[in-house]
DNA sequence: ACTATTATTTCGGTATACCTAAATTTTTGG
DNA sequence: CCAAAAATTTAGGTATACCGAAATAATAGT
């Protein structure tokens, strides 16, 4: 009986395929998968027949690609270790918010089941990340609050920033400096009719230092709404979304002990 | 200019010809190359030639494997993350000495000069890991005390054990049951006369915890002589031994900024 | 409904890092 | 000093994970 590990590449795909459908359910093309990957279509079609031997994915030619039962439990385990990953970056490290991405990218392909659960334990085990994403815990159970995008919500709508894309370093700056994190409370003020540019105000934030510009308006273009998450306020967390195959999520780079 | 960063396997084969060396000064040979890294003759062969021509060792057929300025620079760097691993996984994350190795081993490939830079900051800048082998500074000095292999001192010598060869995990479990660590005091009482089996006492240590087998003897097996070495008792560390071709020790990933 | 465009897969090729087996060089012992 | 043994390299082959270009399937516009 001999399984292999899967490769890290192997685990990319998964990863991506799986965050694709994390926060809507259409499931992501062969195009798309590419895309995000970073790699040629014709690289894609390849690997996905490779994960399909294994039995991690669904695919008929020419239709989009699903996760199994199996490929789903190894996605949750990716998220929850990249996730896991920055957050002790942040809180152990002192890393920034935008750093943390690439160097979990890198790590969470290296480090051992082992790692990630004294990591887990040693941060209390955190269910979110330092971008507000819900971290999975060690049997593939993801706790959140209900939340919206940004782009999606109506003007006057408002909330609690629940989460924020880690995709883009250079936006998480932007909001950074205009005092915009998780947690921080807003209110969709209008749209622009063309271009989609939305304009939100801050609202000065209970725990925060006030600051000169708060409840200022800000406008926030389309890249930017799309990667923010509001909350409703006083929605409270709790409720599981979605759950592995079954059993405890164990990392198949574990060794059976 | 595009200079590729070394791969991983690279990155393993220089770090292997720096410890043959680390100490004794004989080069090594393929075959033993081949041997501590757990493949094929032929491929070091091949690995050798490729290595050459980056302009990380010196090798004429049929010759031992000598590393360049630049293979030193790279290998101590590799020893720089691999040893400050070890050290934060026992201080930070409660693993056990012979836990450390492997997990390290892994992970020194993929974590970034940043993350190497702010965990040798949070440890304090240690100049020793767990099993007291010297870690490189950022411009790959080595700072440390002179010591001895156990199997190659008189009987009669006592010293403080300076560091453990880290490359039996089995070993340093057999040494923690009998209390033998990094600075404990030992004294060489005899050998056997024919399979070189020492025999040593453990003497009472200053500030450690007294033991009912304090000061009892010890077998200790060929294996277990050849990990164990002793700094003379009253020596006090500072000598610079190694350094690398000049300048900081930049390891190749890091990204030039 | 049929063609033009777009999406996807197939086909040959590349690079890395291994392997076994065969050839070659070096070392060693009588 | 010369043959047998040991060390090392070369030759041919494997698996992974990419690529660009060509072929094929699906979709969209008129």
């Amino acid at each position: 009986m001999k399984t292999t590990p899967p490769s890290s590449s192997i685990e990319d795909y998964v990863k991506v395929i799986y965050s694709f459908t994390e926060w809507q359910d259409k499931p992501i093309t062969s195009t798309q998968l590419a895309a995000r990957l970073g790699v040629a279509n014709s690289s894609v079609s390849e690997m996905v027949r490779k994960l399909k031997d294994q039995d991690l994915v669904e695919h008929e030619p020419y239709s989009p690609i699903r996760l199994t039962a199996a490929g789903l439990t190894l996605a949750l385990s990716m998220v929850r270790r990249h996730r896991l990953l920055e957050t002790y970056l942040v809180r152990e490290l002192g890393y920034t918010w935008d750093e943390v991405h690439e160097e979990a990218e890198l790590l969470e392909h290296a480090v051992s089941e082992t790692f990630i659960e004294r990591m887990s334990a040693k941060l209390g085990n955190p269910t979110r990340d330092p971008h507000g994403d819900p971290i999975p815990d060690a049997g593939g159970h993801i706790t959140m609050a209900p939340s919206h995008r940004l782009d999606e919500l109506d003007p006057g709508h408002r909330g609690r920033v629940s989460r924020i894309s880690d995709h883009d370093p250079e936006l998480l700056r932007y909001l950074e400096q205009h005092g915009i994190g998780v947690d921080t409370e807003l209110q969709v003020v209008g749209r622009r009719p063309f271009g989609g540019t939305l304009v939100i105000a801050r609202l000065p934030s209970p725990g925060a230092p006030s600051r000169t510009d708060d409840a200022g308006h800000l406008d926030l273009g389309d890249e930017a709404a799309v990667s923010l998450w509001l909350a409703t306020v006083g929605t409270h967390p709790g409720c599981t979304v979605q759950e592995p195959a079954g059993g405890t999520l164990m990392h198949p780079h574990a060794t059976g002990v």
